[in-house]
Parts: structure tokens; C-alpha cells; sequence
DNA sequence: TTATATACTGTAAAAATATACAGTATAAAT
DNA sequence: ATTTATACTGTATATTTTTACAGTATATAA
């Protein structure tokens, strides 16, 4: 990162102390009062070198519109809620509000591949695959599945975690519980929808 | 802390993933946007409730001076890299750098209780417990334990991961998988340390 | 000497924003 | 039957805030 003049630290040090204190990014004239600067333009001067040197970020047209730049190089990811979305028997999954059961704070790349909600299994179909009931299995948003993937599958209004096998148009999706059967799909008499693959699990003891 | 109610309960998620997204808190218009209001006398009047009941505090004639007031029970999300450690046959998992095999960016209190580390589980002892060979247990550093708790626990030089059940002075180490056996202990004869328990589960496809 | 970068003052206008006020609708409680 | 609480729409306005523009001053480099 390049270097900051003495000033420029300044500023920033008091964006960090005004956030720290308030939980919300200082206004220019407000940070011209903490520093003694007699002109908002002081300060904004100040913040656009800061945002060059990709210090910060700042959002234009918004107020207060800061946004202190994580060194990606130490921490690497960013810290996301990621939501819970319950697996209803019929209608896909989708991130609106009401079928968020609850935010979870984690990382949307602690995986292999990133992630973008987490589904919570219900029912015992994938018991063999040590996949329980209220674990919460990690969802790619995707179309792009292989022979083997554990996928969300939608046929008809019916939505379904179940191991993908593709065979020309003869679709497979197998459970892990010897107690359930395979459903076997003629893609050219019935549709399915690939919503997402699993690339990772929770569970909360 | 006095209950929310559903519509306030979803104004509040709102302002708390617009923070982590962006660093700085929605305007009345944005949080509108968000949850389809159309009017932002809609999003002040949630807003006004919530300050009422404690949630939030609410800087008079600041645009976006909105904070969250965090009650200790509520998640606190840091992100950190927890430390990955292979569940070795001998010896106690410690935390010293070579033990370490990688780290996860994630939150420490993720799960229901806060954890030190993630052990990577080897063997297949605990397949019927759904806990399959290279998944990462979260481990909370601990010795006070209960029966059925999945704990780590060390006899001798042998570090292992199994079901809690004591009862007097009789030790079991109760695996998962019924091809393995039952570990007694009499802790008249023997010692056992427990070294932690598992709070929850990860684990990658 | 002449740029050039840093570091400001001072002013002003346009846009963003909070917030008050007047309503409507609905369900639950009295 | 009437009140009360929740949950909004719709409009308007005063205030906050960003941001552009025109300057001044000083130190350093070319």
C-alpha cells in the first residue's frame, strides 16, 4: 500500500476513532471539527487521496458514505451473515425475507468453493451421507453440476437435496438412505431445475 | 429486552446486513428499498420502535446515525482465522504452530457456544454420529462436560473423539460406528483428561 | 525560476436525508 | 361498539451533506 502523509493518517485515524465511538462514518464538516480544519474541503481532499490509496472506500452521492478498506493481504476474506433458508417441500428456495430463518456469521469462501446461503436439511433422505436432520448444508447458487455433486433440484413445485447422475436425458437423483428409492427422471417428458450444489456442511451440537 | 415484533424484528436484520455490507448504516429510503416499503415514514416508525425498545440508538438530524446496540448475549461477529489441528493418535492436540494445518476465516461463535479450534476427525469411528473422516469438529476448550456430549478426551499417550458418559467412577468412551467397541475406564485405576468438546461440525464437498 | 504536491480557506449549489403531518387499513383488546 | 396497537402510504420541508469551484500559502523538486 503506499505511503500516507502526515495528515493524511490523520484523517484517518479520526474516520476509524468517530466510527469506533458512534458505529457510523463521520461527515466531512465533521471530521474538520475534530481536526480543527476551517473547510469542508479540507477534509474531502483529504478522503479522495485516502480512497486513491486504497485506504478507504467512499460511496458517492451517500452521506457519511465511508468505508474503512480491510488489508486483504492479512485477513484474506470478509465476514459475512450468511442467511438459513429452511428446504420447503414445494417452491425453490429463495433469499427473500420471510424465508430467512436467521443469519449466521461466517466466512462465503470458508470452503473450497464459495457459497451464497445455507439450506437446512430436512428430513432423514440423506441419513448415509452423515447428513442429519437441521444440519445446515451450504448452497452454490449454480447450474453447472457434475455426476456426483450434491445438488438442489427442483421438479415440478418439489424441491430435493439428492446426489446428481446424469445419464443423456435420463436424470438420477439418489438419495443416501437405502430407505429411500432413486427418482429417476425422463428429462424429455419432465423438466428439472438445477437451483444450487452443496459445496459444504454445519451442524451445531 | 422487550420482544420485537415480526416487521421491526426484519428492519433490524436489514440495518445489520446493510452495516456489514457496506461499513455504514441505510438511510430511511434505503431500508424502505429493501424491505418494499414505499414510504420512509414506514422505515422511521420501525426505526423509532426499535430505539424505544433498546435495539438500536438513533443520532438526532444525522443522516445514517443509526447504531446497533449490542447486548453480550447477541453473536458478537469478529472474524477470525481459527486454527485447524489434525487429531493425531498420540498426544494432545495443542495449539502450538506445527500442529496447525491451515486456518478458517470464520466467526468463533458460529455455533451455539463459542470454540478454540477445529479438529480434523480421522477414522471412521463416529460414521453413524454423521461425522465422516476429514470433517472439522469445532472444539471448545473445556473439561466441564455432560453425558452424550461428544468430547476429547486423552488416555495415556491416545487422544480420541467420542460420546461422554460417566457414572461413578466408570468412564465410557462410547463410539459412533457399532463395529467399534465400547472404551471402560476406571478412573480409580486410570486417569482420562478431557481436553474439550465438540460444539459443532464443518465440512467441505 | 518554475513547476508540482501538500494543505488548506471560503462559498455556494445541488442532492440526500430526516422527520413532521395527514391519512388509510386491519387485527386484537376492551 | 370503540379503542388501541401495528403497519403502513403519500407529501412536504427544513436540514444535512456532498461536492464543485475559486483562491491562498508553503515546501520541495526540476
Amino acid at each position: 500500500m503506499k505511503e500516507l502523509t502526515k495528515q493524511q493518517l490523520k484523517v484517518l485515524k479520526s474516520v476509524e476513532v468517530y466510527l469506533k465511538k458512534t458505529g457510523f462514518p463521520p461527515t466531512r464538516v465533521e471530521i474538520c471539527n475534530e481536526l480543527g480544519f476551517k473547510s469542508p474541503n479540507a477534509a474531502e481532499m483529504h478522503l479522495r487521496a485516502l480512497e486513491k490509496k486504497g485506504y478507504i472506500a467512499i460511496k458517492s452521492g451517500s452521506s457519511r458514505g465511508i468505508s474503512i478498506v480491510k488489508n486483504q493481504k492479512v485477513f484474506g476474506t470478509n465476514l459475512d451473515q450468511m442467511p438459513v433458508i429452511g428446504l420447503v417441500a414445494a417452491g425453490s428456495p429463495t433469499l427473500a425475507e420471510e424465508n430467512i430463518e436467521k443469519r449466521i456469521p461466517c466466512d462465503p469462501n470458508m470452503f473450497k468453493e464459495n457459497f451464497d446461503y445455507f439450506l437446512r436439511v430436512k428430513g432423514l433422505s440423506m441419513m448415509d451421507a452423515g447428513i442429519h436432520e437441521d444440519d445446515l448444508v451450504a448452497i452454490k447458487k449454480t447450474t453447472e453440476v457434475k455426476n456426483g455433486d450434491l445438488v438442489v433440484v427442483r421438479l415440478e413445485d418439489e424441491v430435493t437435496l439428492k446426489y446428481f447422475k446424469k445419464d443423456n436425458y435420463i436424470l438420477e437423483l439418489i438419495p443416501a438412505n437405502k430407505d429411500f428409492s432413486i427418482i429417476k427422471v425422463d428429462l424429455r417428458e419432465q423438466e428439472a431445475f438445477v437451483e444450487g450444489k452443496s459445496v459444504g456442511l454445519i451442524r451445531t451440537h
